[in-house]
DNA sequence: TTTATTTACGGAAACGTTTCCGTTAAAAGG
DNA sequence: CCTTTTAACGGAAACGTTTCCGTAAATAAA
């Protein structure tokens, strides 16, 4: 229970509060000569500033607050790995908020964070078009906020996406040019901006051939999900699918085995991901994969230069995209 | 620029700033009238108070920090969920650290939380069995710690990890039944006693059937992995291969595609892992699969009992285990 | 009626920093 | 030698809460 603190340095140096805290600090108005014992004391003890202290004092924490949607993911495993390398690297420290896709609790997280618990906000959006005005009110306390991978268009902030337009025309494009005739296009929710920007680069990319559109909404349960997808493939009998979300395709394996599909013989699977595994799986499969790492290091900077220069406020609305990768695998291929 | 704070609403109210205060907090002290008046305006101007000054004054953050060695790892991840899970339920914040097992990240990271940043600490070791007065002098403040999975004997704190011997055992058992006769133990770096402690359940299940141990120690890199596990299957030629981390499973896959070792034919494996594409492999994995949520669940709330009851330390050095689920698959198939 | 207790509130200290003001002594300038 | 500047430091306020002391009025007890 030794918690030493200025006070402490102080009566032991023979020296003021306000003088130890600009030794610390290495502030010019101190000779070498007081800032070298101030230093060796701290060191000695293991002095450590209270955050609290400081962030109260100084309105700044040194801590920004990521606000994700889930954690076993491994494309939100990977921002997190871009974003803690720029965090690390700056000093600063990562206060993280799981949503689960619920919206009101997205909303009581970013109230929390209005009254100087963190220095700025990463967030992924819950619901991108849904009521934004939690997100103003923390705007206009002065929070920085940058926005990454689920955006809303309608907020002027700055925004971090992969270019999902062009790479899910792309995506729709090699399965027709693989010869499938009916593809179907699975979604999570309906209402995910993110997801309706890859739908119309499905469908832009099925008009000029004709081809009549498959979309099928899944659920958040797993189970559930696994009978929409088995049915919609008895019923429908597509010969290719875009899975929107790494998440969906994986079941679709499991659902391709259960009712004895061959991949990709009988039906051709592609698949927004960022899994690890992608080409060890049986077959393996074709994916668009996100620059995830990117994405969490370009919106952790993006974030600590507005922090850094607020004044100037320079950087607003501005929408950085990079470029996903496309990687042609088994599960689409033309040859069996 | 809002910032709304207690003595707004007090003077709006033409009410003190302790009795604002007390209202708040729902003290007994204070009249039901005035406290619906300070709800309602706390309410209606979107207070919310300032973390850093309770904090400071109450030495109570409801934060607890999470130190691992890193995100991209299906295991962590689904511990965070595990975590993440109870600190949710009982209000608390999560501050996360990651050591990409680095020891002396971690000791700054430690000493950084000596000092009022968070009310306790969850940690899993970079390095077991170094080294520990960093997390001696942790407990000397009085910050309570909980290790989990990567914890050292030495120290008397709480801590939950699986059944790594016995599943061990069971792993190794497993190949040998499946008529393995030269197993090779692949684990990432010497000095991690947790690899030690299944190392020696690899031991001890391979000594009465009289077989010689391959030991095989890999890198941090991946490259050099695949390097050293590939000369070594070329040279020494195991038909069974235990991988003490996932991450090694899925290399060994890669060097088995491409020297042409069939598995399970040529050589089975088996890994301790919780991918969630093991199923879905080519083969599907055998895995010893630990009960990753269930260790975040446990540990979090054994450190929140700590900091609700710490006056009466009850709970040191206690050692809570979980069992690890053991599930075959393709991968060591003993039919082919 | 007087005294004791309860109810409901206000004032101010304290938490540990940082920083705005001094202030003194020495160095520099004239 | 006197004035001005500079260097090096100390005192105290401020950040927003919480809580320890009051204290006045209202109620209960005597």
């Amino acid at each position: 229970m030794s918690k030493v603190n200025i006070k402490q340095l102080a009566k032991e140096l023979n020296l003021s509060i306000s003088t130890v805290s600009r030794a610390l600090r290495d502030s010019y108005e101190i000779s070498a000569d007081t800032k070298k014992k101030v230093f060796a004391l701290a060191k000695q003890l293991n002095y450590q500033p209270n955050p609290n202290a400081s962030g109260l004092r100084g309105q700044k924490t040194k801590t920004i607050a990521v606000v994700i949607p889930e954690m076993v993911n491994d494309f939100f495993s990977l921002v997190i790995g871009g974003i803690e390398k720029v965090a690390q690297e700056q000093g600063y420290y990562l206060l993280f908020y799981f949503t689960h896709g619920d919206y009101d609790l997205e909303v009581s997280f970013i109230n929390t964070l209005a009254n100087g618990r963190v220095d700025g906000v990463l967030l992924s959006m819950s619901r991108e078009n849904h009521d934004n005005s939690h997100l103003l009110e923390l705007n206009k306390n002065g929070i920085p906020l940058v926005l990454f991978d689920r955006v809303s268009e309608n907020l002027d902030n700055v925004k971090v996406t992969s270019d999902n337009y062009d790479s899910a025309i792309t995506a729709t494009r090699h399965l027709i040019d693989a010869g499938c005739k009916k593809i179907a296009y699975l979604q999570v929710h309906k209402n995910i901006s993110i997801g309706k920007i890859r739908m119309n680069g499905y469908l832009e990319a099925l008009r000029p051939k004709g081809q009549t559109p498959l979309m099928v909404e899944c659920s958040n349960e797993n189970e559930e999900t696994f009978e929409i997808i088995e049915k919609m493939l008895l019923n429908e009998k597509p010969d290719g699918i875009f899975a929107s979300v790494e998440k969906l395709a994986v079941i679709c394996y499991r659902v391709c085995e259960k009712i004895n599909l061959r991949i990709p013989r009988d039906i051709k699977i592609i698949s927004f991901s960022n899994l690890q595994t992608a080409s060890l799986l049986n077959p393996s499969l074709t994916t668009i994969t996100q620059p995830a790492f990117d994405i969490g290091e370009t919106a952790a900077k993006e974030l600590l230069d507005i922090i850094h220069k607020k004044s100037k406020s320079a950087s607003r609305d501005k929408h950085v995209i990079l470029k996903s990768l496309f990687i042609k695998r088994k599960s689409t291929s033309a040859l069996y």
